[in-house]
DNA sequence: CCAGACGTTGTT
DNA sequence: GTCTGG
DNA sequence: CCAGACGTTGTT
DNA sequence: GTCTGG
């Protein structure tokens, strides 16, 4: 799954990168992306550009009745996005990309969990395939979550799941909220090859929360 | 019909 | 054990 | 994802 | 909102 990524590029790298053309709101590169922060989406509305806006890590479907509730969805499988009450209409319609410089799994040893950072090779910026959703109260609140597919053979030495990255070339594709075509964005959620990654074991430093540096994601 | 759930992961 | 907060 | 709290009363 | 279970 993913439960914890980075951001180490500030407002001023995301816009060319992603090809915003609006404003870009403020925030703060980050070696420790917890669920229930706030984090840059990419979005796309129907008749409308790119657009970069912060929303809350941890999908509140919008019949929520509280926002505080327990439907606060970190993760979504790929396999099943369709068939999810919770998600099947942000499948259709919100489709989101959300920024990254890499993502942590933690892998069950003998001694505890030893947390891994994984990283693209290439690529110092990338993103994860997500869907987003609005939740209306006394405020909107924008809400997202990352869709995760089987892991590749790399990150399955480690662990079940992972992201779904989304390569550059599929972009529109993706975010294009006219697009329905379901096999084809089915296809797009395939699990990354493994030759584009890089992974290797981080200090359990980052189980805290509260730790956000550089020194995270140091090679043990 | 109304009431109640609506999710993923890992672990057992 | 389970929920909340980060 | 992990870390940390999880409770009430009366008193300061 | 929409589906499932009673």
């Amino acid at each position: 799954m993913c439960g914890r990524y980075t951001i180490a590029a500030g407002a001023e790298f995301i816009g060319p990168y992603f090809d915003i053309e609006g404003p870009l709101p403020e925030f703060h590169p980050s070696y420790n992306v917890t669920p229930g922060s706030d984090a840059p989406v990419i979005w796309q509305a129907p008749a409308d550009g790119r657009a970069c806006s912060l929303m809350h890590w941890g999908l509140i479907p919008h019949w929520a009745k509280e926002p505080s509730s327990k439907y606060k969805m970190i993760n979504a499988k790929a396999e099943t996005l369709a068939e999810r009450p919770a998600y099947r209409s942000a499948y259709k319609h919100r489709r989101c990309l959300i920024p990254t410089s890499g993502f942590y799994e933690w892998h069950s040893e003998a001694h505890g969990k030893q947390p891994y950072f994984i990283r693209m090779k290439q690529a110092p910026l990338f993103a994860f395939a997500g869907l987003w959703e609005y939740w209306e109260g006394e405020h909107t609140i924008n809400s997202f979550t990352i869709i995760t597919t089987p892991a590749n053979e790399l990150v399955g030495k480690i662990h079940e799941r992972m992201p779904a990255i989304m390569l550059a070339e599929n972009y529109n594709t993706w975010l294009d909220p006219n697009f329905g075509d379901e096999s084809v964005l089915q296809e797009l959620l395939q699990p990354v090859d493994s030759a584009l990654l890089q992974m290797y074991a981080v200090s359990t430093a980052v189980n805290n929360p509260i730790n956000d540096s550089a020194d995270l994601i140091k090679p043990l």
